[in-house]
DNA sequence: CCTGGAGTTGTCCTA
DNA sequence: TTAGGACAACTCCAG
């Protein structure tokens, strides 16, 4: 009897088994064969960072496990490589959940051409987003570029959040194509480095599906009823963690907003509000990079290609490192380097440190953040950093400038999150930990600190850079 | 086409 | 100590 054709399916930024409409349908047709590919080739110069690769290489071993051991991995261009590998195992059809950035959409707009050339049936289907991109348009039919009317309408007139759809686990694990010894070996995409320094980084972290619904429970069960307050304290937990598993689509926005509904229906109703609003917030990024493809690289407001920015590499190598000498600051970017992550919180004044008081290019910022977040999400990521430069659509006014000392004293009043990422201050008193070039020399020696030794002088004055900041900005309006 | 209100996340000075 | 207003001007958006 011959073998029943089997349907590829495409495994990409949906590394999750519920709540995949890609394979639903797959499974619907009968025999599944999922693959991944790993594809530096299309993505050009948006490359999956270091910290993010080894956060896939845990995430796709998480998924081949449970898929019986059956994913098969692959290395290349994927235009080439999923018609040659659909033509050697005699598809008869292609399913995938879409992908928004400029160069996937591209690259699997040429693909399905190909596919469809060679008579094999191609779907793509929405699983990564709430709204698909191209709608919720005003009404001349032009995107929005300012968020809060773009969230109101979109929560007026878009589909609202439903119950994750699942599969029977027996009916997939049947339906898991049975062919010569799968090319499952992960380890031979390189995702790893030859250092060992992912083991640290990955340790608060389960990358897989199987972590993602662990940390929404616990987000759920914990952080949410002071999400809304709690969000801004970097050493509490009350943000949910999630970026990562989004950004891999180990879990969908849809689940996670239909499970802060729920919690809001419970009595957290503010809270998760304001929960989905950053979901939505993820959204908004994903819409302006649809319709303002080049944001990645070049400024939204072409007057900003004016900015007179500075060019220093000492300074930004200081900023990397986490030694500025604002420790609040030096925080954010350690906990970046070790753990992958930063606290939104931190991420807007170490972005707003760099920028406004360092005065580098945003787009320093944007490449070091790709390199070292395990959530690097090309749309989150440049909207962001557009965002905190004042180039972006809607960005910040450009006087509002982050003081690292203030915000320091307001968001981590005992410094518990401090002493956490930067040890050598931690027996420095609340009072002089948010600026230890302004303490007392008795109070270092106290805490055995010698500045400039044991940690780093401040290395630009917060108030003449704001200043100079204030002036540059000005000058783009003549 | 016109009009008026609004715009994620701040800081600093003054009374 | 604390609360309110200035900080610019512009673009976006809805009516």
């Amino acid at each position: 009897m011959p073998r029943q054709a089997p349907t590829l399916l495409w495994f990409r930024q949906d590394l999750r088994l519920r709540d995949n409409p890609a394979l639903i349908a797959a499974l619907a047709t009968g025999s599944v064969l999922p693959v991944y590919v790993l594809d530096d080739e299309s993505a050009g110069s948006w490359r999956r960072g270091a910290a993010s690769r080894c956060w896939l290489h845990r995430s796709l071993d998480a998924l081949n496990e449970s898929l019986h051991g059956k994913l098969w991995v692959l290395k290349g261009d994927a235009a080439e490589v999923i018609p040659a590998f659909a033509a050697e195992h005699g598809a008869a059809a292609v399913h995938w959940n879409r992908g928004y950035e400029p160069w996937r959409i591209a690259r699997d707009k040429q693909i399905k051409q190909t596919l469809s050339d060679a008579g094999v049936l191609v779907e793509s289907h929405a699983g990564t987003l709430l709204w698909e991109p191209w709608h919720n348009l005003k009404k001349d039919g032009t995107p929005y570029k300012v968020f809060t009317p773009y969230y109101r309408n979109a929560l007026a007139t878009q589909p609202a959040p439903v119950p994750a759809a699942t599969v029977d686990a027996a009916q997939l694990s049947a339906a898991l194509h049975d062919c010569a010894q799968p090319n499952n070996k992960i380890d031979t995409l390189a995702l790893l480095p030859r250092l060992n320094w992912h083991e640290g980084m990955l340790s608060d972290w389960v990358p897989g599906e199987a972590g993602a619904q662990a940390q929404l429970s616990s987000f759920l069960d914990a952080g949410i009823e002071d999400y809304r307050e709690g969000r801004d304290f970097p050493a509490k937990m009350s943000v949910s963690r999630l970026s990562p598993h989004l950004h891999f689509g180990e879990i969908s926005p849809n689940e996670a907003a239909f499970a802060a509904n729920l919690s809001g229906q419970r009595g957290h109703e503010s809270q998760s509000e304001h929960f989905v609003r950053e979901l939505v917030w993820r959204e908004f990024s994903y819409y302006l990079l649809y319709h303002f493809p080049s944001l990645t690289d070049a400024n939204m407001k072409s007057d900003f290609d004016r900015f007179p920015w500075l060019d220093d590499a000492d300074l930004r190598s200081a900023w990397q490192r986490g030694m500025t000498g604002y420790p609040i600051v030096d925080a954010g970017m350690r906990e970046l380097y070790t753990t992958g992550y930063m606290h939104n919180r931190v991420r807007m004044i170490v972005a707003s440190f760099l920028i406004k008081n360092l005065m580098q290019d945003w787009r320093h910022g944007e490449k070091w953040f790709w390199d070292c977040l395990v959530d690097a999400d090309l749309a989150s990521n440049s909207c962001s950093w557009q965002w905190v430069a004042g180039s972006g659509a809607d960005a910040a006014p450009y006087f509002r400038i982050f003081n690292p000392v203030t915000q320091s004293q307001k968001f981590d009043p005992d410094g518990a999150y401090i002493r956490r990422f930067v040890p050598e201050l931690a027996k420095l008193s609340a009072k002089h930990l948010h600026d230890p070039s302004s303490a007392p020399t008795m109070e270092l020696q106290l805490a055995g600190i010698e500045l400039g030794k044991d940690y780093p002088a401040a290395i630009v004055d917060l108030k003449q850079t704001r200043e100079r900041a204030l002036a540059a900005y000005k000058t783009l309006r003549d």
